[in-house]
DNA sequence: GCCAACGTTGGC
DNA sequence: GCCAACGTTGGC
């Protein structure tokens, strides 16, 4: 299983919208990588949704793939700001995935967390920083969820607690996910 | 195939 | 709102 990151503007949407939403098509995506990327997607991997280019930056929670790459419909409608007349129905260029949203994390990881973060540091995310789908390694994924669940950052009096209540079977995790189904 | 010009992204 | 970084376009 593949693992995810996903920039998003809060302002245009947000994982909240995404959670009212249950599910929403990535469209828009105007860029070959991260649509080659969005090819490789299958249903159920899970993607981090990143809040860019707003007031507060950074993960926001954990989505999954509920549908593969099929053509983006918004690149043939010449209303649309993302149209590319290079697209069309008989020769679709641009593809978009469906996301589900999974859940919101405790408190956003920010992008400060994620600098910090040791088995972070050799991500895309730094070294793309235009890409807005970006593979993860399992170490890296798993390095922002141990961060988003352990959440020792601003409580460290919370922390020890935290690692007490999550040793036994029960994690304290959310709800399960809705279920992506066709 | 190079690379300057251009438009956009995204952190600040 | 600014502007540096950077992906894309298009002339040569």
């Amino acid at each position: 299983m593949r693992h995810w990151l996903m920039k998003t503007e809060p302002s245009v949407f947000s994982l909240d919208d995404l959670r009212r939403k249950g599910r929403e098509g990535w469209d828009g995506v105007r860029n070959y990588e991260a649509r080659n990327s969005m090819r490789a997607m299958r249903v159920g991997d899970p993607v981090l949704i990143y809040h860019s280019n707003a007031e507060a930056i950074g993960v926001a929670g954990l989505a999954e793939i509920s549908r593969e790459a099929h053509p983006d419909a918004t690149a043939w409608d010449p209303a649309n700001a993302h149209f590319d007349p290079r697209s069309t129905p008989e020769r679709p260029l641009w593809d978009q995935v469906e996301v589900a949203f999974v859940r919101a994390f405790p408190q956003l990881v920010s992008r400060d967390d994620l600098q910090r973060i040791p088995a972070f540091s050799a991500s895309l995310l730094w070294k793309r920083s235009r890409l807005s789908v970006i593979p993860l390694t399992d170490a890296e994924f798993a390095a922002v969820l141990a961060v988003a669940e352990g959440d020792q950052r601003a409580r460290p009096e919370r922390a020890a607690a935290v690692r007490i209540r999550s040793s036994g079977q029960g994690s304290g995790r959310g709800p399960s996910p809705k279920r992506a189904s066709r």
